[in-house]
DNA sequence: ACCTGAACACCGTTCAAGT
DNA sequence: ACCTGAACACCGTTCAAGT
């Protein structure tokens, strides 16, 4: 062998664009964001910042990357499903829980339009509801309307997890603050939202949303 | 008259928080989120940087004070609808329009979670579907499920315009590629997303969104 | 082929100093 | 009370130079 025996290439050594990604979701977990900069990543995965644009685009290749692992996992677990509506619950509840546990992604798949993780949940959306027997020309705005509501209800819980656990109060406390808020509005202009500052405070996040998914399941006439 | 016959404080020439916001929407729809800079920001009012601070607190406040501004003047028109249904869909419409006209409004909107833009929407939808008769415990998955569905097609078809004006073909084109993108994947894994291809190159949004909107709205069911 | 790290052209925000 | 503008502590991205 003539290679030399000290600093053999070990494969954990290597900068690969998966080891970029990983801890891209890592950084963006801790701080959002804010949190993913190419000099604290060079700095983590030991590197210089130049180094990682030989494996990466730019950052929003990076975010949308990044996107994609957590998607990827998140739709792999709950595959199986007895019925359609059951698939379409449990990718909805996957995603959900998804989002919550990394804050981030509800804004970056939004970013990410057309591409891939969006194809993914587009796909794992698509498939049951066609199998529900929905009919062709109605197919997408019911895909719009799960998918869009999903992404919105997760990021907006996932955002209001996030801000309660930054201000270092706990998530009643934050809802609490914000019923506050909404009944100091005027009673004339704003009834409505006055009327939902109490059930902000009680309500069970998981279960309005299953109830929202639902409700546009029920709105759907299949052929 | 004691005062200076030079430089009279003109009243244009104040520096106040109105006119920052309204600098301050020219700027983001000239060039998205990235456009809005503090430096030319001031530049354009004619002052320093440091002056905009004593108006606004920073930059996330300028932004929701650039929704709201957005938002209210769209919520303004359509104020007289024949039924609560239509006063749905016309608060819908007069938000497609405004998040279409003024791209980044529907990612801001996101950001600013229980604050004023969102409030003002949440009561534009909620007055109606009080009308409409949807019990007490449904309000809140019935104006979330429309709440997101609105700002994330909006968002989306507002997205997809900007690309499209940046990358200077139109729309149709733009969205053409998209659909030949998806028309690469893999025939077992994507059928669902391939299937869509044709119709995302047809499609007519706005009627797509109206189909949404209904959609969801056929899903209540009214005490 | 892949990595280094200095350099470039920017940011948001603060703050002493002015009027 | 309101404005100025330099200064601070950062950014993403590029690129000559290395191995």
């Amino acid at each position: 062998m003539p290679r030399s025996p000290t600093r053999p290439p070990r494969r954990d050594d290597v900068l690969t664009r998966e080891r970029i990604v990983d801890a891209a979701v890592a950084l963006l977990d801790e701080g959002g964001e804010a949190g993913l900069t190419f000099r604290v990543l060079a700095e983590r995965l030991a590197t210089g910042a130049g180094a990682i644009y030989w494996h990466v685009d730019n950052k929003g290749d990076l975010l949308t990357a990044a996107s994609d692992a957590v998607v990827t996992r998140a739709l792999q677990q709950g595959a199986q499903a007895a019925s359609p509506r059951d698939a379409v619950r449990a990718v909805a509840l996957a995603l959900f829980d998804a989002i919550d546990a990394h804050a981030w992604v509800g804004a970056a798949l939004i970013r990410a339009a057309g591409r891939m993780p969006m194809v993914r949940i587009l796909e794992a959306l698509g498939q049951p509801l066609v199998a529900l027997g929905v009919a062709e020309g109605e197919r997408w705005p019911a895909v719009s309307a799960l998918l869009h509501f999903i992404l919105g209800v997760a990021g907006q819980n996932a955002a209001n997890s996030h801000v309660a656990r930054t201000h270092e109060v706990d998530r009643t406390a934050f809802l609490s603050a914000v019923a506050d808020r909404w009944l100091e509005l005027d009673a004339a202009e704003f009834p409505f939202t006055r009327g939902m500052a109490a059930y902000l405070r009680e309500h069970d996040d998981r279960a309005d949303f299953l109830a929202g998914v639902d409700l546009i399941l029920d709105g759907l006439h299949p052929a």
